[in-house]
DNA sequence: CGGTACATCTCGGCA
DNA sequence: TGCCGAGGTGTACCG
């Protein structure tokens, strides 16, 4: 539906949308999207299901003030209310669309993962690989390998180097090496892109950063599967 | 619009969407969005703005396959691209909306911090506010309060107290320690609510944790304006 | 424009 | 079910 309308939203905050024409939809599982036209996918106000969808009749201070029709979506569990208030209906139709297939993905960390797993040789001559997501007391290290010396070494991977993931790998790396049956335990830091703010504090840590060609690693993984 | 399509993106990742009924918007800037009838606000596949919209004549093999229209989207800056293969429009309508007057919100962190300067002693007997919003050389400390004593306090403030605030406060805290004006400087991790994970991270490095309770706050907030 | 921190984040995985 | 991490995150703010 096209409609002139405003909308109030109380809930894990409050939110007030003044009367203009917007885009609202209605999906079958009674949540509503209330989109402007322009800015990115996010609408300006929204309800997710579980949620119930009710219209009620405009009070009469409310029609004087031009409302034509209210509606009322309630969130199931949160208990969080959105309130649209339309002033007038531009256009209005409704459709069956049935389930969606749903999407098909590829080229996320998983793959890379698997990927830098299987050439761990990437990580320098000798390395051999212990395993993939090694679980410490504080969460899953991507990747645990050997250096030729037989020291061990974590790999934090990432799409996009952040500084975060320094974070992420120096909790690791702290924990690991309290632990004497691994210690020491050296850090790479490996992804498609590494932020130069995340480099230096990384390599300020002792954290050698990887930068990795996921095409050319794919193109690698294509000619391992035709010369076996 | 709503139409059978199948869709192929190409950009930070790939993915396909087999052909099925979707709703497909777009937007005045050129932006895309493809939503099934279910899920929640995210679109199945979009392309955010600035980009550029094109259609194209489908090729005899698309024709065969029953393709009409194809749509390519390609944005502006990092060239990803979203193709849709339309294979029937079911409903197609085009409205004008306007800019739109934009979402007034309240209840943020914005508005936690203001009512935790206001309400400083929630900190502990005899804290003052130094300032909201400390400048440091890494960014913005939210509150930078004196105890009692008139030692340095440093208030981290959010609203779910995860392990990156912790990091965050820690990384603020390592740097006004260096500075003779300041240290030494405590810190405390201030939210509504703290996670187990980032509680004991918090008390293993001398970090203080406080629970805030916002309606509580914003009650207190109310009943000073009505005494002055 | 880049970097950082917040979000009614959403979404998926795994304990 | 709850917690935790990733996201084609988007979005505001500040340098």
């Amino acid at each position: 539906m096209i409609a002139k309308c405003s909308v109030d939203y109380a809930g894990r905050l409050t939110s007030h949308l003044p009367e203009a024409t917007r885009l609202l939809m209605l999906k079958s599982d009674g949540s509503l999207l209330v989109h402007s036209d322009g800015g990115s996918y996010k609408p300006l106000n929204w309800m997710s299901p579980p949620c119930v969808f009710e219209t009620e009749e405009p009070t009469d201070e409310q029609r004087e003030a031009g409302i034509v029709d209210v509606w009322k979506v309630t969130h199931k569990k949160t208990s969080d209310q959105i309130v649209v208030s339309i002033f007038e209906v531009i256009h209005d139709s409704q459709h069956e669309l049935g389930i969606d297939p749903g999407l098909q993905k590829d080229g996320v960390e998983a793959h890379l993962q698997k990927l830098l797993a299987e050439q761990i040789d990437l990580l320098g001559d000798g390395h051999t690989l212990v395993r993939r997501e090694y679980m410490t007391a504080i969460g899953p290290v991507d990747i645990l390998a050997k250096d030729a010396a037989g020291s061990s070494v974590a790999v934090e991977l990432k799409r996009r180097g952040d500084i975060d993931g320094v974070e992420q790998l120096t909790r690791y790396l702290e924990l690991m090496n309290r632990d004497p049956l691994l210690a020491p335990v050296t850090g790479i830091f490996a992804a498609q892109e590494i932020k130069p703010q995340a480099r230096t504090l990384a390599e300020d840590r002792g954290i050698r950063c990887l930068v990795l060609d996921y095409d050319a690693m794919r193109g690698m993984d294509i000619a391992d599967g035709r010369l076996f």
